[in-house]
RNA sequence: GCGGUCGUCGUCUAGUUGGUUUAGGACACAAGCCUUCCAAGCUUGCGAUCCCGGGUUCGAAUCCCGGCGACCGCACCA
């Protein structure tokens, strides 16, 4: 119990509820698993970090930020891959009711691998358990039917529809299937990068760790869109020098966890990282994660191993962070996903999501032309003519010359076009440019962990009192301000400061209860900053003290230069000290 | 989903071999007094049908069953 009680995971979910950062959702009804409801600070907390992620991609980098729909047409997670993925089979015990997962029940019993496993259908599941004989591995008893358990949200959009309609488990869909419309508003240029952060659901099996692992909770991806044949980074000189705490795939492999601390230059050199966007990225999130209030040491990026990886990535890193409770959690993955989504909604949409690119100089190139002659297809195919000939037109005309050269026909589908149904010439044509599919590195942050890790690293504890050091710009609340006693003339002052304050834009509180001492207290435990305490002196001379959150040391200024200071010191542009002349401690 | 442990005021908890328990305390909170800088003190107040539902019993916070939820382990985390 004593062991449980230091753990700061239990202090934190104790110090949430108490004061209102969060707390399990739906509680009066028994609580629902694996979801939340921010309070008061913690709503405050939450979009103060998402404010950073903005200012850090969006105002800094010039990024797109868009906000798209949480239900998402089943087309398109058919087409992203995700319905067929994002699903385990599992069979029930017909006897004894225990559920397994049938692709491992088949790896262990039928020797059929992991891959092929993947890949079967129900019917196909149900088959190879019956040609094997499987039965339960703890009664013996026959298995039912095997069945999907589909971890995204499913719905039905309208009343009557039908339509399937999934709770999108990531954000990025929404980015992939907007494409065309961002490049154009992108001004047609690459690269470019779109942001998103919201909410997504995933029908977790057995979420736990509080925060960590929820059913709903906020993501923030952001995908990155450049041209493969320039993968350059320009931005790259900004952040080589930084030093990235990699543990490789390879080392993983060979059972080690040592971490490999390296210069994001050198780690694009030894091509420990695939793509120069990637390690930018790698760079920006580990300064994201210090300004947030994780120190360096206690960050790392794990490189997934193969069959670790989502389905649409080529080389994955996890960002993580050393928590008290659980070791190392994820806090964002970096995924280089190449052409992978826009490849497979261009597919399955039909919509052409290629981006144009112009030659430095156009390309003089001969091609074959076939052009098929109407009035010989016409009297051969009849009412389907017009069908062969549209057919032709999409296969290359190189394939069809050389076919007609090699074996005087071309056959296309169930048509057999002669040489003396079309025209084959050359033509000289200048190509002037290309179409191609942009590829995508993609950055994408869970907030719930971001808003956890913050408030775990600000988590301290001085002379038997909480303490939460929040970094100045994430504090919920800026500023305390308090009449020294509950005298009339002080707190109408105290009244006075406050108000200007609010009107200064800060988010200031007033709390003229219990002692000073109770309320410095209070305030330390809520993270906020600073505190403006109104005495005796500041009815002679309008001089108000401000007391620091961490250092409890307190400075004496002018009322008239407190709001300009102050902004200063919310924006980082002076310390504490500056704020006005030291007060001794009495 | 499985196995283990558990669920009492806002928070932490006492009580749990069934019976003076109208469920006790501490902290927090509110009002008042006091108070010239770090959870001081005093007075008063607010606050829990003991997670929900059912059962056993003369009697259930306490025993039994089911559900919900939490934590740990397994699995899962694309």
């Amino acid at each position: 119990m004593t062991e449980t009680k230091t753990d700061k995971f239990t202090l934190i979910n104790e110090l949430a509820r108490r004061r209102g950062f969060f707390w399990q959702a739906y509680e009066i009804y028994g609580g629902a698993g694996g979801f939340v409801t921010y309070g008061p600070l913690g709503a405050k907390l939450k979009q103060n970090i998402e404010r950073k992620l903005r200012e850090l991609f969006v105002n800094k980098l010039g990024i797109l930020e868009i906000e798209s729909s949480v239900i998402t047409p089943g087309k398109v997670f058919e087409a992203s891959g995700h319905v067929g993925h994002f699903k385990e089979p599992m069979v029930e015990c017909a006897k004894c009711g225990k559920r397994f997962r049938a692709d491992h029940l088949l790896e262990e019993y039928a020797k059929i691998s992991a891959a092929e496993a993947e890949k079967m259908s129900l019917t196909e599941i149900k088959q190879a358990i019956e040609k094997n004989a499987i039965t339960c591995p703890d009664c013996g008893g026959t298995f039912n039917e095997p069945q999907q358990f589909l971890t995204m949200f499913e719905t039905t959009i309208g009343p009557y529809s039908g339509a399937t309609g999934y709770g999108r488990p990531e954000a990025a869909q929404g980015i992939f299937v907007e494409f065309n419309r961002l490049y154009t508003i992108a001004r047609e240029r690459l690269p470019f990068g779109v942001l998103q952060i919201g909410h997504a659901l995933r029908n977790e099996i057995s979420p736990r760790q509080g925060l960590i692992r929820l059913r709903e909770f906020t993501i923030a991806d952001l995908e990155f869109f450049f041209d493969p044949e320039t993968p350059n980074c320009h931005l790259l000189k900004d952040v080589e020098n930084e030093t990235l705490p990699i543990l490789t795939a390879e080392k993983r492999l060979k059972g080690s966890d040592e971490i490999l601390n390296i210069t994001v230059k050198e780690a694009l050199k030894q091509k420990l990282i695939s793509s120069e966007w990637q390690a930018f990225f790698m760079a920006m999130a580990k300064k994201l994660l210090i300004e947030i209030g994780v120190p360096a040491e206690k960050q790392r990026f794990i490189e997934k191993l193969p069959w670790e990886k989502a389905h649409y990535s080529t080389q994955s890193f996890d960002q993580e962070v050393l928590v008290d409770r659980w070791g190392w959690i994820e806090v964002s993955g970096h995924a280089y996903r190449t052409d992978y989504d826009l490849k497979c909604h261009m597919e399955a949409s039909g919509v052409d999501l290629r981006v144009y690119k112009e030659y430095e100089t156009p390309i003089e190139e001969e091609q074959f032309v076939v052009k098929p002659i109407m009035a010989k297809l016409g009297p051969v195919f009849k009412a389907e003519a017009a069908k062969v000939a549209q057919l032709l037109a999409s296969v290359p005309a190189e394939e069809v010359a050389a076919a007609l050269e090699k074996h005087g026909y071309y056959q296309i589908q169930n048509y057999k076009i002669l040489r003396e149904h079309v025209n084959v010439s050359r033509q000289k044509t200048v190509v002037r440019g290309k179409r191609f599919i942009p590829h995508v590195v993609e950055p994408s942050f869970g907030c719930d962990r971001l808003f956890y890790v913050a408030l775990e690293y600000a988590y301290h504890t001085k002379d038997d009192r909480v303490i939460l050091s929040f970094p100045r710009d994430l504090a919920p609340t800026q500023i305390g301000v308090y009449p020294l006693v509950s005298k009339d003339d002080i707190v109408e002052k105290a009244e006075e400061v406050h108000r200007l304050l609010v009107n200064e834009g800060f988010s200031a509180e007033f709390d003229d209860t219990g002692s000073i001492g109770r309320r410095y207290a209070r305030a330390d435990e809520a993270g906020i900053p600073l505190g403006v305490t109104i005495d005796y002196d500041t009815l002679n001379d309008d001089t108000v003290t401000v007391r620091d959150r961490d250092s409890w040391q307190q400075v004496r200024v002018s009322i008239k230069d407190l709001p300009e200071l102050l902004h200063k010191y919310f924006s980082g542009k002076i310390n504490f000290e500056e704020l006005g002349t030291l007060v001794q401690a009495k």
